[in-house]
DNA sequence: TATTACCTGTTATTATTTTGAAAAGTGTAG
DNA sequence: CTACACTTTTCAAAATAATAACAGGTAATA
């Protein structure tokens, strides 16, 4: 039975990684595991693991460990990924493109209706035999066709615009890689890659490790 | 002066958004601002921010706040972003040619030196003025110049025999984008961009709202 | 079927992180 | 020049998170 206590961001964080590990112990097929192996593979203490699982129920059995398959599946239904999603991609430069083609979303349920941008170069080609529409017509697709989570792309100037649209046509969540936070009501979810934080930290721990003192 | 005890993980990852707060406060030619006005803008709690500056040295005033562009500079030297870093990309796909693109990139002073891809049809092909190369010189190229960071653009099959090669020739550190763990010697720094995680973290607080529940 | 090694769920402990609040320095207005 | 408003630094408390310890089951084995 699945405990009532909010679940924090720190356990949650932690779960992509057991479904990919977990993924890849189905794929050598390897039926069974305990959470003292599991904790060499991936690197988390195994009575971390135990605690992170517990959250959500009695994966477990004792004396035996847990079942992969079950446990996988039981991670992708708590992640949603058995459910599927209606996207949207906004801004078809270098990174929306590579979302785009990015084939795994599709796999895990998030099904790429719609790409738009305002260039008049990029309007009309086609991105995975998905022709992308002029920005213009975003709003009036957004209210003639229900989508879940809408995809920004576009640069930092022009995100919060493209925000609001989605926002007010009922998006649920929003995949943000635009530099910048988003204002967004409580009841849209935004989630956000910032590729150069994430390389300013690289940068830290590079100078941290005192391989670039001079 | 800087304290002499180890700054934690949680505060490095809040620094790039305190640069990139401050960046936009510079640009609007701000040239003070408090810890209690930035936690309103920026969403921490002015004495975490308080907290978190004062990890690295006296950069505020009493009475006063802090200097706007001295903060700046003083965090982007704590990120080591005063310093210049050469960098070869691995693999040209859509991931990696959307990196090679990011002209932000530059500006944080990281520059691309090389790209490398095992596809002929990429090879040869030019991506900001720089060739894509034979991956098979990769070991070669590297041995002749100097690189600081390799960027992993490939399937994640491939990962971790090109992180071996970028290991072998003194690579410090690697920006993985390919979706899993590469095994790396302590002073090698290794950040991961999992994308499908984070959207994997949209998907969960997306049924957490309730809002997919059936 | 009894015994033993194994492993989880759970509780307790320790460590880390965040928040709060007192103490102290700075600038400004009168 | 003094008093006050402002804001940081620093220290303390509270909240979170991670680790360790342990009690209670399970499965394998003889």
């Amino acid at each position: 039975m699945a405990k009532e206590t909010k679940i924090s961001m720190a356990v949650i964080r932690r779960l992509p990684k057991y479904h990919r590990y977990l993924g890849e112990l189905l794929r050598k097929d390897i039926d069974r595991i305990s959470s003292k192996e599991l904790s060499e593979k991936i690197g988390f203490t195994a009575s971390q693991i135990r605690q992170d699982l517990n959250c959500f129920g009695d994966f477990g059995q004792q004396g035996y460990g847990y079942n992969v398959k079950d446990l996988y599946d039981q991670i992708g239904k708590i992640l949603g990924l058995d459910k599927n999603y209606k996207t949207v991609i906004v801004g078809a430069g270098n990174i929306g493109q590579a979302v785009a083609n990015y084939a795994k979303f599709e796999k895990l349920g998030f099904h790429l209706q719609a790409i738009f941008d305002k260039n008049p170069k990029l309007i009309g080609i086609k991105i995975r035999d998905i022709e992308v529409k002029d920005v213009d017509c975003l709003d009036t697709y957004l209210k003639e066709n229900t989508i879940d989570i809408g995809i920004i792309c576009v640069p930092k100037e022009h995100a919060q615009t493209i925000a609001d649209i989605m926002i007010k046509n009922g998006i649920k969540g929003i995949w943000n890689f635009a530099p910048t936070d988003l204002s967004a009501p409580d009841d849209v979810i935004v989630e956000n890659v910032h590729l150069s934080e994430s390389l300013m930290i690289l940068s830290y721990r590079l100078n941290e490790s005192e391989l670039f003192k001079e």
